[in-house]
DNA sequence: CGTCTTTGACCAGCGC
DNA sequence: GCGCTGGTCAAAGACG
């Protein structure tokens, strides 16, 4: 079963350098990809022969240095050019959207949409705020942008019709609607790792493409994550006591990568995040040991993070154009004032 | 026997 | 008030 994270907007998961655009413009949950996490054989159809020369250039240096196989690396760039054409298609489309609030007879309608697509990801603050003002809604819906409800896009099996996302933790289901909007049926899950825990998820296949499941998760878990004492690892204990969503699992093989998305909520910091390193530590049952493995092992996080951004293709080639016109025009200034 | 899933019934919110 | 819709409950059955 192939399993592929998707992000807020529907597209496919974004390399890491469009991640750290979709935070700067505030697009829903970060994301965190690398190549090497991604599941082989997606996107076999791409045709590897139109790439840039710049891409060759650094397709060669990936294989100097042993990471990827020459197909492995071609896949690779066709994706990532792929994804920065839909990178290019959310800008234009979010450039827009300003520009509509400068106009009063369209800020109202604007500030709707806007309020409706937040509604449809957090229907449970929604509820609660119910009987205010639009004005009001509009600005607790800004106040709770980083509330604890996240949405989920994971790429699976179209022919395996279940609706289970192993995402470490136990759940119940208790319940099952077909909603107005999508044929496919809308499934609920409680948390049953621990009595009480009030976290609850949805999970629907995508109205667009049915081969996605849109998990939607809400509240906070008052356990530690269960992932935490089995295969995966979840960051140091003051963040993922309490989260509602599968704080960052790391896969034992492909394999296990099914259905287990990589998840990065937009209010955890790189330090508090946890690393391969981690991962074999987890495999003890203490979660003392596991604690100050994951402290110890932040920076590695970190440093797989920069290893990702640079050998993007693209954040390489923006770098290197960034540094030289830097230089140039250093250059040039220095150049006028000799004269 | 305990846990989980299924599924129809029920409830609350909302618009008309 | 009525109908629609999403969310939840709870009984019955399946399963290990």
């Amino acid at each position: 079963m192939k399993t592929t994270l998707l992000t807020a907007s529907g597209g496919p998961m974004p390399s890491v350098t469009e991640s750290l655009v979709e935070t700067k413009l505030g697009l829903g949950i970060n994301t965190f990809w690398h190549p090497r996490n991604h599941p082989k054989g997606e996107n076999e159809g791409d045709n590897p022969d139109d790439e840039t020369r710049g891409d060759r250039h650094v397709a060669t240096n990936y294989k100097q240095e042993g990471m990827v196989s020459t197909e492995e690396f071609n896949r690779i760039i066709s994706e990532n050019k792929r994804l920065t054409e839909l990178l290019l298609t959310m800008l234009v489309d979010m450039r827009g959207r300003p520009a509509d609030l400068h106009s009063p007879e369209n800020a109202q309608a604007v500030r709707k949409r806007k309020f409706e697509d937040y509604e449809w990801t957090n229907p449970i603050r929604i509820s609660e705020s119910s009987g205010s003002t639009d004005e009001e809604m509009y600005g607790r819906m800004q106040e709770n942008s980083r509330m604890k409800v996240s949405r989920v896009y994971i790429r699976v099996d179209p022919s395996d019709m279940s609706l289970n996302v192993k995402d470490g933790y136990h759940w119940r289901k208790y319940g099952q609607k077909v909603t107005r909007d999508n044929p496919s049926p809308r499934a609920y899950f409680k948390c049953s790792f621990a009595p009480g825990c009030p976290v609850k998820k949805k999970v629907q296949r995508s109205v667009d493409d049915p081969s996605v499941l849109v998990t939607t998760y809400e509240g906070k878990h008052n356990h530690h994550s269960p992932t935490l004492i089995t295969k995966t690892v979840s960051p140091s204990s003051s963040y993922s006591q309490g989260h509602s969503t599968p704080a960052f699992v790391i896969p034992d093989s492909p394999a296990m990568a099914t259905r287990r998305p990589y998840i990065i909520p937009d209010h955890v910091q790189a330090s508090e995040l946890p690393t391969p390193a981690a991962k074999h530590t987890a495999q003890e049952t203490s979660t003392d040991a596991i604690s100050d493995s994951a402290g110890k092992a932040s920076g590695l996080l970190v440093q797989q993070m920069v290893s990702s951004l640079t050998r993007d293709p693209n954040f390489t080639e923006a770098v290197a154009a960034a540094i030289s016109g830097r230089i140039l025009h250093q250059e040039l200034s220095r150049e006028l004032e000799e004269k």
